[in-house]
DNA sequence: ACAGTTTTTGAAAGATTCCTACAAATAAGG
DNA sequence: CCTTATTTGTAGGAATCTTTCAAAAACTGT
């Protein structure tokens, strides 16, 4: 369904080209909007090729020809990488910062869309399915999603809680059995003390589900880990993305969660929507 | 800077085209997709019409000519049509369900990124700047959102702190004085209670900042108001993505204050950032 | 209704862009 | 060092696009 990001397609594939066509592909990453603008013999000129070599670049990126290429890289470039400086500027105003920040946060969205295991996604909605009881734990940030998730997943009629103290979730993990799912959300997945909370629920039987950074210390000792590789945060000015595809993440599981309950689970939902009805002025007024 | 969609900008156009405009038109509208593979010559036939027919219709669409009106077009398409029909079907599997959620929410993000007023970011910014205190106020999913900002907002030096219980709400609203912020984040804008406590606050001379439904009752209470529309979840297995907007509006908010202190600033964002280190594993075992 | 004017339209030729066949050049293998 | 395979470019042809210009249609006022 989502074909990658051609781009990072691409930069995947640099290793493997050949002379001719890395040049191509050094021209095109550098600026791939210029390259989207271009005929096919100005983008050979760039690049100092022939341009059958460019030619038989697009095809082997499975494209048509040149222009069907062309058409490719444009519409990988709306939601994906903009490779551009969109970086805030201290110098910016609000039309400056506004629009960036949500870009970086959309374009790392595309990446992860892209990115995330679906196998991981189904093998972790299976574990929720399943479990005894489900322990949403975060801390700073992190907090906040678990709360988040806490607040979506117990209209699952599941025995579901949250918690944002470290004290609590080590005494919690200690007292876990098998059945008992740890979700465990961290950016970096090197927090020492949630770390070690992971390795507490571990040692007693308990699946640790590890929503953090890959090759982290955290990922490693989760029983499944879902990967969120954002960019490092290179510019001071920038806010951290993660918390916000942590969210997303947590959305598509409530989502598997509900689909595999199947429709006769749609009442009980309804019911928990309904009983907020009271509490609200109406649309009518 | 961010141009409103192609297939919007035709379909608003369509009442003043002549005849064989709008025959174009016509086929490009009902099948978009198609329209970005064919070359002039087939459309022009498809439409009944000749091809300059169809080049000068493209020109008169800011383009240079038919292939950049191609080009642009299938920009449009990625995030303009996909957001027509990705709604979750009950028999989606994880293929099917994972990219639509991601989806969903980049479009509702990119909604809000063209949408949002400015001024009224810099208006709120400017208040949270001058504020003797803030309050973040929420419940529900929007509490979370709530102690998201203010693990955020914390870090300016400002007396920031964050309430997602009633009456605590009640109580603060009602001794706060000029100088205080309530920033009082709602998806809908209709919680009676929520309404009821902005509207003790600025009873009292306190400034209230609505993030929230447009033309709702908060909204209509609130000092100034970030005006949040998103499309109203017709599907029921849909996650509410308001939230997640709200975060980034925080984090625009926050960028705000951040530039608005200037460079001088950022060793205080540094001292924050490195009094954590300690309590995370280092990046290279 | 009709001549004059403006607008709309398409035929045809011209310009550009792209692709294919083939041969030269380079690299790899024995 | 020769053979073979791969890579690269030249040249010409094919497709696509654009412009010009004149015919057709629509509009205007008389």
């Amino acid at each position: 369904m989502h074909s990658q990001n051609l781009i990072n397609i691409i930069t995947d594939a640099l290793p493997g080209l050949n002379k001719s066509e890395s040049k191509v592909a050094q021209v095109i990453l550098s600026d791939p909007d210029a390259a989207t603008r271009s005929s096919i013999a100005t983008l050979a000129k760039k690049a100092g090729v022939s341009e059958p070599s460019v030619n038989r670049f697009c095809k082997r990126f499975n494209a048509a020809g040149f222009p069907d290429f062309k058409l490719k890289l444009a519409k990988s470039l709306v939601s994906g990488i903009r490779f551009v400086n969109r970086n805030v500027d201290p110098n910016d105003d609000v039309d400056g910062y506004t629009p960036k920040i949500f870009d970086s946060t959309i374009n790392n969205l595309a990446l992860v869309r892209d990115k995330i295991s679906h196998s991981r996604v189904n093998q972790v909605v299976d574990k929720l399915i399943q479990a005894k009881r489900i322990y949403f734990f975060g801390l700073g940030a992190s907090g906040s999603v678990a709360r988040d998730a806490e607040n979506k997943f117990f209209r699952f009629n599941l025995p579901v809680s949250c918690h944002d103290d470290v004290l609590m979730q080590r005494m919690l993990a200690s007292t876990g059995t098998t059945g008992d799912v740890f979700f465990i959300i961290s950016h970096t997945g090197r927090t020492k003390e949630v770390v070690e909370v992971a390795e507490i629920a571990r040692a007693n039987g308990s699946a640790v589900i590890g929503l953090t950074a890959p090759k982290s210390p955290l990922a490693d000792i989760s029983s499944v880990t879902l990967d969120v590789e954002v960019p490092e945060n290179t510019d001071e000015y920038m806010p951290m993305t993660s918390r916000i595809v942590h969210l997303v993440i947590l959305d598509v599981l409530a989502t598997g969660v509900t689909l595999r309950r199947g429709p006769e689970f749609l009442p009980h939902l309804e019911k928990i929507k309904n009983s907020l009805k009271p509490t609200r002025y109406s649309k009518d007024n």
